[in-house]
DNA sequence: AAGAGTTTGTGAACGCGAGAACAAAATCGT
DNA sequence: ACGATTTTGTTCTCGCGTTCACAAACTCTT
């Protein structure tokens, strides 16, 4: 179908000009890239859409969708190769470079975040850590040591950082990221509760935990109501 | 408009029988919950939608479309009582009571989410931390004592739990989350990167560090790209 | 070589959410 | 009392994302 369209002299990227996959699919390929990770290791060689669906917890018809934008990675009849589409998925969102972060704030989840190893395992490597404490600049973490936040601006030159960790307190994040913006960061990860203003250039992700709470609770609460109201139903009804 | 077609009798509840609340708005109302309590805090009585929805980072056709999911709550001409808002936006999410959670992994993360003053300040209270290690159990992090997981069932029923947190490796999450299930907690927050399969009446939600770096990174190549796409047309056309 | 069986890639239908726009309702000033 | 002003609540439209359904393309068997 599309390969008679396919116009012969174009290159493999199929008609979509503008080369943007949408953002609800950019979200998804992470997860696809572990499910397919995760059955490289397990030796499988070729994997159906449906056997990747069900390892990524969503429907296989999504997943093709999904796959569709990237390209035709896929053989009719077979399935998709588990270590070719791997490479072609890392290459899609950019993980055949590595990704220089540095983490600002190393309180108690700084902490967590500096010792965590899925982060180099993923092409992404720490090159700093960062906290205005004049007590604990200088202390070790892992393998590095805490520099002072009047360093950034030489970190970031240095080591070409991209993307910038917020793990200091909500008061203190809006100003963090000012300061990451001027010294040429443009994506952030925010993990304080606090709305960050930035420039048109700069992305941010935040990751809310009490949000995440909150809305587990408004779901409990529903379901709970529910029961009150049945049990309200069958007494008046039986 | 609607007050013609609201019928006299009904409950001040809008036509929406089901009481749903789009589930965009949920995870919203959270937001708008930090920003009204950062206000009050801030003496401030009253706030238009537009105030409101600066504070929070949204449209605020966006904020006022979702209040009007919970009820007629503010005045036109005036705008909204901070504190009236303020809880009924609690009431809606279930925060006027409180809310026991476990933690299961108490590891990096573990601890950190132990440590986080920030739970019960919000109406969560940490019920107890659950670790597998029997050199871990014991060990007391902040003013609780990590429990064996075979207590698992006992805590559960004593605090009446309904939300779990999952900190523990990826291997161990399914099982983790298996037993949660089976000791009647119906909400999970999961942490670990792995997909988790769950009967219908438990919720999910998922906080995945990698995968948000993974999305920005993927964002970042396309800014790099553009930038030499761009230099290659001005090269070209100039 | 041809038919049966599999599985992809995509067109089409549908539902949800975002945002613009505006009428209704309140306040304020005269 | 009444018009001007402010701001809400809601309607309408549009675009995005999800899902279904199926022709096309591939393999395998006979
Ligand atoms: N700990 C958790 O599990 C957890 C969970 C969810 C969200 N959060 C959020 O993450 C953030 C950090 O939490 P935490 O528990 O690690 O707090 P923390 O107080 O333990 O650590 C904060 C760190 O930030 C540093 N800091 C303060 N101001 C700074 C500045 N201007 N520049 C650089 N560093 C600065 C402090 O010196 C400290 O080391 C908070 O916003 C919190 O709400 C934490
Ligand atoms: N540390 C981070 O900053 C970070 C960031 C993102 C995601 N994560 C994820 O969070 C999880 C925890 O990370 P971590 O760094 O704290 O790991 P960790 O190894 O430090 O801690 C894991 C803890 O879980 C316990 N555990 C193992 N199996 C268990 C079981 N079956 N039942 C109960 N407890 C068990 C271990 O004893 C240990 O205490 C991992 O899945 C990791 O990928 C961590």
């Amino acid at each position: 179908m599309t390969s008679a369209r396919k116009s012969k002299g174009g290159r493999s990227r199929d008609a979509r000009g503008d080369r943007g996959i949408p953002e609800a699919t950019v979200a998804r390929l992470p997860v696809y890239l572990r499910a397919l990770t995760s059955l490289s290791d397990s030796e499988v060689s070729t994997a159906s859409s449906e056997d990747l669906a069900t390892a990524a917890g969503v429907n296989s018809a999504k997943l093709r969708k999904d796959l569709s934008y990237l390209g035709t990675y896929g053989t009719r009849g077979v399935g998709y190769d588990v270590n070719y589409l791997r490479y072609q998925i890392a290459r899609e969102i950019g993980l055949t470079q590595d990704w220089s972060v540095v983490i600002v704030g190393i309180g108690n989840l700084g902490h967590a975040l500096a010792n965590y190893s899925g982060f180099a395992s993923r092409g992404f490597q720490v090159a700093a850590l960062l906290d205005s404490d004049p007590a604990r600049v200088g202390d070790r973490v892992g393998d590095l040591q805490i520099s002072s936040l009047d360093d950034l601006d030489s970190i970031v030159r240095d080591h070409t950082v991209a993307i910038g960790v917020i793990a200091t307190p909500a008061g203190a994040a809006q100003e963090v990221c000012d300061r990451l913006v001027a010294a040429g960061v443009s994506s952030i990860l925010n993990f304080a509760p606090a709305v960050l203003a930035v420039p048109g250039h700069v992305d941010v992700r935040k990751v809310d935990l009490s949000i995440e709470l909150q809305i587990l609770a408004y779901h409990e609460q529903r379901k709970a109501q529910g029961l009150i109201g049945l049990g309200e139903l069958e007494a008046g009804a039986v």
